[in-house]
DNA sequence: AAAACTATTAGACATATGTATAATAGAACG
DNA sequence: CGTTCTATTATACATATGTCTAATAGTTTT
């Protein structure tokens, strides 16, 4: 298989991902290799990606795999073996997966109230200096 | 035993527990049952606390009684018994413990950018008119 | 004090999560 | 082409989480 056919091959693959459940919430191990999916430049090998995450975790090959495989199954991810070696792209968009996690987190621990997010951060660590300008700048800038 | 040693007891369970360690992450369930407990005035009974979350949950007794008999363990609050009823007293703090996961959750999917979580839910959801005035309230109430 | 009525405890069980070992399959090399 | 290497798969297993049934122990009522 040749880079024409592989990114031919991975957009047919995509076409055929059904939508993703930005509802469901991985686990931790799971999201952390999402996030190193993420960073990388698809399709990703596991071998990639037991330098990215699975060594730093002190996890074995298999271990990875195994958090691949769930991945795949949830559907935040698809992939195709070539040769021996499997390759993976991501399908679920991080941005859309940070914001549904960050909306519930601010509900069930913020009763959805902005501000108390706020007032938890500020107690004892605080924001600093540069917290501040860039929320000033941030708000500047579209209000 | 009546509210003079009943006060005085408590106060006794509260002096022995043991200081709590706010990196445990409560599952679902068991937070929300701690946030009852947070909410009412102690002691609690578990018959409270059934009205309180229990029903709304549809749980049976023993299911609520099992995750504050976990919360126990994981040293989140005390209890005892008088006659056949048993009787819970929260021992974290919840602001504290809203902290804690707080941090965590800001540092693993923002990257500890504040202004990261302010992005991610400005996104499609938007701050609303009360978010910005809230906002600028408590910037402008210490800076 | 026996019956009836709660409320609690003990224990069980399914599913989820983190992790690994053993078996297998594809590639490479002498 | 058989041996060796490497990567994957299948499977297993411990612990965590959500939930319950059956057994037991206090209370109240008759």
């Amino acid at each position: 298989m040749n880079v024409e056919n592989m990114n031919e091959y991975i957009s047919g693959l995509l076409d055929k991902a059904g939508p993703v459940d930005y509802e469901i919430r991985l686990p931790d191990a799971e999201f952390d290799v999402m996030d190193a999916v993420w960073e990388g430049t698809p399709p990703l090998t596991t071998s990639y990606l037991m330098q990215k995450i699975g060594h730093k975790k002190g996890w074995k090959a298999p271990t990875l795999i195994s958090f691949l495989v769930r991945l795949e199954e949830r559907g935040f991810i698809v992939s195709f073996k070539n040769g021996k070696e499997r390759y993976y792209v991501p399908v679920a968009d991080r941005d859309e997966y940070v914001h549904a996690v960050t909306e519930s987190f601010i509900d069930r621990y913020h009763r959805s109230s902005f501000v108390s997010v706020l007032n938890s951060l500020y107690r004892d660590r605080g924001l600093d200096e540069k917290d501040i300008d860039e929320l000033l700048e941030w708000l500047k800038s579209r209000y």
